[in-house]
DNA sequence: TCTGGGGTCCTAGGACCC
DNA sequence: TCTGGGGTCCTAGGACCC
């Protein structure tokens, strides 16, 4: 049988022109027509520049490029440190606004997101397009641009062509002329390596890549090679998904200290710092994590990242701290550190975690500092010498049916 | 004075089990 | 005796994107 459900599709791409930089003019007109560049923020490291205006591209300078640099190419540059809130705040409203013409709204970033369109068959899409554009530059003060494709990789790429301000429909029938002329390297998925490896087997168009060789293509690249090649015939059947954006997977945060240190206090302070962000930021959604992932980046640049999976999901910053801290020491060389993170990763849903926590196995590892405490209290509780390597002890809470039933248990 | 911080997905090897 | 093959889980690293 035919699959006609993605047949005859209206995507739209809708991309934020230099979205920080826009949203700082926004709110601060004075700024409007200047180089201006969003970046920098630690005190000794200036970091790099995130993002910045057209007029401050035309001199050359482009993310992510030091701030020393940028400075370097042009003085009376502006550079803001980001305001994370006040784009957040830019971006719901950007959303809400595209929800008003469908609920088909997909966000992939805080500044582009798909709209699908398939239902306004009857109207115009390009008309909507611009209706769109306008309004967000009007009510929002922020520029965009907009692809029309019948899918998301034609709309993504049909987005980049035009900047600021453009809207580009690209047609299936039109791939020859619009897309296969582009080199590979600027096709959405294809960075600096995989480039690289096309070029080894002669591939520099989007228009080789979509005539390439299907048995080279996977042994080069796996099914990524596939994939691609398919995207550069213009074959994508992703459909457009409100709903993606509630199932993320993982919550982390990093950051490069002000200065490279090996000193235990500061790094344990650092990884406090992360861990409480972190267990702060689970709670907000309401999940726990069943994997720790650290990450470690020695002042060469250098990067190692350790993980472990963990017998229950946890969320307090201080049982996150411990793991976290448990993982550094038996990975750290003590060479300075540049940067570290934290991330809690295998999310599940908090009720759902509830069950799982009372749980405790200690099978693994019974020098398990988060769990340390609890062994101690069952010994107390059941005699010192009880609780054993091995065994599985819990609690039973069962609240199903409203009367909550409370039941300790080991299990040998 | 080199190079941020938030993510996702894929690969590959080893352990372990049947 | 001395060694097949499939499947899954765990971990580390890498590519890519905004």
């Amino acid at each position: 049988m035919l699959v006609k459900r993605n047949a005859g599709r209206i995507i739209l791409h809708v991309d934020m022109n230099s979205f920080y930089a826009s949203v700082e003019v926004a709110f601060n007109p004075d700024l409007k027509g200047k180089p201006l560049a969003i970046g920098g923020r630690t005190e000794e490291r200036k970091g790099i520049i995130v993002t910045c205006s057209y007029e401050a591209r035309a001199i050359g300078v482009k993310a992510p490029m030091p701030v020393w640099q940028a400075k370097r190419i042009c003085p009376e540059l502006i550079v803001i440190p980001p305001n994370f809130e006040r784009y957040r705040n830019a971006s719901l409203a950007m959303f809400d606004l595209l929800r008003e013409y469908t609920h088909l709204v997909e966000p992939v970033s805080i500044d582009e997101g798909y709209v699908d369109l398939t239902e306004y068959k009857t109207k115009d899409p390009v008309k909507i397009a611009g209706t769109i554009q306008t309004r967000l530059l009007e009510e929002l003060s922020l520029p965009s641009s907009i692809g029309i494709a019948p899918n998301k990789f034609l709309a993504k790429m049909a987005s980049d062509m035009k900047k600021p301000l453009g809207i580009t429909i690209l047609r299936k029938r039109e791939l020859h002329e619009k897309l296969w002329p582009l080199s590979v390297g600027d096709m959405h998925g294809v960075g600096g390596k995989t480039a690289e490896k096309l070029h080894t087997i002669g591939i520099k168009t989007i228009k080789d890549l979509a005539e390439g060789n299907d048995i080279q293509l996977k042994q080069l690249l796996g099914i990524n090679g596939e994939r691609l090649k398919r995207r550069a015939n213009g074959i994508d059947d992703r459909s457009v998904d409100p709903d993606s954006i509630y199932d993320f997977k993982s919550v982390g945060n990093q950051t490069t200290l002000p200065k490279n240190i090996i000193n235990a206090r500061q790094i344990e302070e650092a990884l406090r710092k992360l861990a409480a962000s972190v267990s702060a930021r689970l709670k907000k959604k309401g999940v726990m994590g069943t994997r720790v992932f650290i990450t470690i980046r020695y002042h060469d640049r250098r990067t190692i990242t350790r993980s472990r999976k963990l017998d229950n999901p946890i969320v307090e910053a201080d049982v996150l701290y411990s793991y976290a801290k448990q993982l550094f020491d038996k990975n750290w060389d003590g060479g300075a550190i540049r940067l570290l993170g934290i991330t809690a990763q295998d999310l599940v849903e908090k009720e759902e975690a509830v069950k799982q926590l009372d749980l405790f196995s200690f099978e693994k590892d019974a020098k398990d500092e988060p769990l340390l405490h609890v062994i101690e209290k069952l010994n107390s509780r059941y005699g010192k010498g009880i609780i054993k390597r091995g065994m599985k002890v819990g609690r039973v809470v069962d609240n199903t049916n409203g009367t909550s039933f409370n039941k300790d248990f080991l299990q040998e």
